[in-house]
DNA sequence: ACTTGATATCGAGATATTGCGATATGCTTT
DNA sequence: AAAGCATATCGCAATATCTCGATATCAAGT
């Protein structure tokens, strides 16, 4: 596989799963545009123009590219780019590379586990 | 009924009950101490020092003062204090005054309004 | 009225975040 | 190997947040 997550893992027995980092998603999700990217993903095909994304690519499954997504926030590329690292750092979503283009997803469990997480820490 | 919520409230029909902002929230508890002391004021009695506070005043009920919040943190009082304006400000809180002391309690029903409302906007 | 104690507000320096353009890297095609 | 996209990274100015000490307010007691 070739998903990409960030660092932060833990081996717990049987499963390696991704582990959430409290401050570091809150930060991420301070920021609207951030917020709105991740909720896109959620049902791309309801909210991106996906006619330029390759025909074999499953956007719910295997994600969307950075540019589609830069074109939905009206954002520069460089922001998009990084802000979408910067999602990835808090692995809220995972990215894998087909030649030139990186497409992002959702990290669902994450998000689910955070959430659970949250409401526990407040 | 003397207990200070923040302008944002809005009527339907017979209610008038406070509104989260989900962007004024995550701003005040993007900061760790901030969620700390939201925290702690589940369980007063477990996370504070009570004993300089008035005996009439029930805790959980009625809110800790101040000063004692402060003690806990190990921050400077001017910090403490707009710290507590800053959970106020996103509604996170409540405050009322009786004397000298201003008491804050948590505002159980937002923070569980906000934690409904966050997982319908991720 | 004055002092004291609790809390709030102000002003400021240090640090972090925002969002951009410019530039670098990497992949694909010629 | 050169050119052309897609994406990532860098450097930067603007803005926001953090945390403090100093100061202001406000209530209670002499």
């Amino acid at each position: 596989m070739l998903w990409v997550g960030v660092d932060c893992a833990v081996t717990t027995g049987k499963w390696t799963e991704t582990m959430v980092n409290i401050s570091e998603v809150l930060k991420s999700i301070n920021n609207p545009v951030r917020r709105d990217m991740l909720h896109w993903l959620k049902e791309p095909q309801h909210n991106f123009n996906l006619d330029k994304q390759l025909p074999g690519v499953d956007p719910k499954l295997d994600g969307v590219c950075v540019s589609i997504i830069q074109e939905k926030t009206g954002l520069s590329q460089s922001t998009v780019s990084s802000y979408l690292s910067n999602l990835q750092r808090a692995n809220l979503v995972e990215s894998k590379r087909i030649g030139s283009w990186t497409y992002y997803r959702r990290n669902d469990a994450l998000i689910e586990q955070f959430l659970q997480e949250l409401a526990q820490s407040l």
